[in-house]
DNA sequence: ACTAATGTTTAGCATAGGCTAACTTATATG
DNA sequence: CATATAAGTTAGCCTATGCTAAACATTAGT
């Protein structure tokens, strides 16, 4: 056995997750916001940048650029000074995301995570959990029903 | 209630948690690095930048840009053309990681997460998981250990 | 209807993290 | 020991994501 395989993984598996990693991340900015947006909509009927800026923690003219990649990349829609609204496919990410978001915050209330905790700590592990992954969790959950 | 909030969160509450995840990413790649720096000097003796392109799944050039911060941040010591070499922040760094990193992972296979996607998932988790959550999945693998 | 306040956009900058191509240094082999 | 190959470095480019300051549009209040 050549030393560098000592531990299992080889070098190229290794490579592979950290691969899914960078892509993971790419993603995950443009999943935030579409489930924002969504949730802005539901909740007041329209979403304004200001808002998304004011929730997401970032300048308002980081907002408008990031709007104007989604909006390349087919997930939003906007005109000029108005509200932001969701293609379908930007609906779909946002579901997707939350129903995913909710399992990774449920699950780890039932783990026995303090509340605030699991709400900070499933905003950033969600965009990392694989379909296997998720059903495991919302397997657990179903035997052990957060409180 | 305002209808703002509505879904019990509060604005200031989930900014909070994203300008958590930003700070997150930053800091995972150091950890990333340090981590296989840690094993490659493990497994053979040294760590060399190729190994570490190899392992990671970048380039050559982008390995050399970021040790060249990690350089800066006191975590590694290298001289031209020379293996590389963790300070003593950065072995204390690459072997909390490595503690993590394991938790995580066996969480993942108790939890019932085929081998292969538990390595990836975990890879992408490791760096969201407060301490608090640390602790639960611990809890939770002592009582359930991995087959 | 006008103006003040609010909200949106643009412009310009910085940093992180990727890449390729060209170059330099180290090493291993004939 | 001379040189071919391997390894490391530099330069220059790109995109994503953040920022501030200034310009512009919309909306509300008098």
């Amino acid at each position: 056995m050549s030393p560098i395989s000592k531990k299992g993984a080889s070098a190229k598996l290794r490579s592979q997750a950290f691969k899914r990693v960078r892509a993971d991340h790419s993603a995950e900015l443009a999943g935030d916001y579409v489930e924002m947006i969504a949730d802005l909509i539901d909740d007041r009927g329209e979403a304004r940048c200001t808002d998304l800026a004011m929730r997401l923690g970032v300048a308002n003219a980081t907002v408008v650029k990031t709007l104007k990649r989604l909006t390349d990349q087919g997930l939003v829609t906007q005109e000029p000074y108005r509200a932001i609204f969701l293609t379908g496919d930007g609906w779909k990410m946002a579901e997707d995301g939350k129903r995913k978001h909710q399992i990774v915050e449920n699950f780890l209330l039932a783990l026995g995570v303090p509340a605030d905790t699991a709400r900070i700590d499933s905003e950033g592990i969600e965009h990392h959990v694989s379909a296997d992954t998720l059903k495991a969790m919302a397997r657990f959950l179903s035997r052990n029903p957060a409180n």
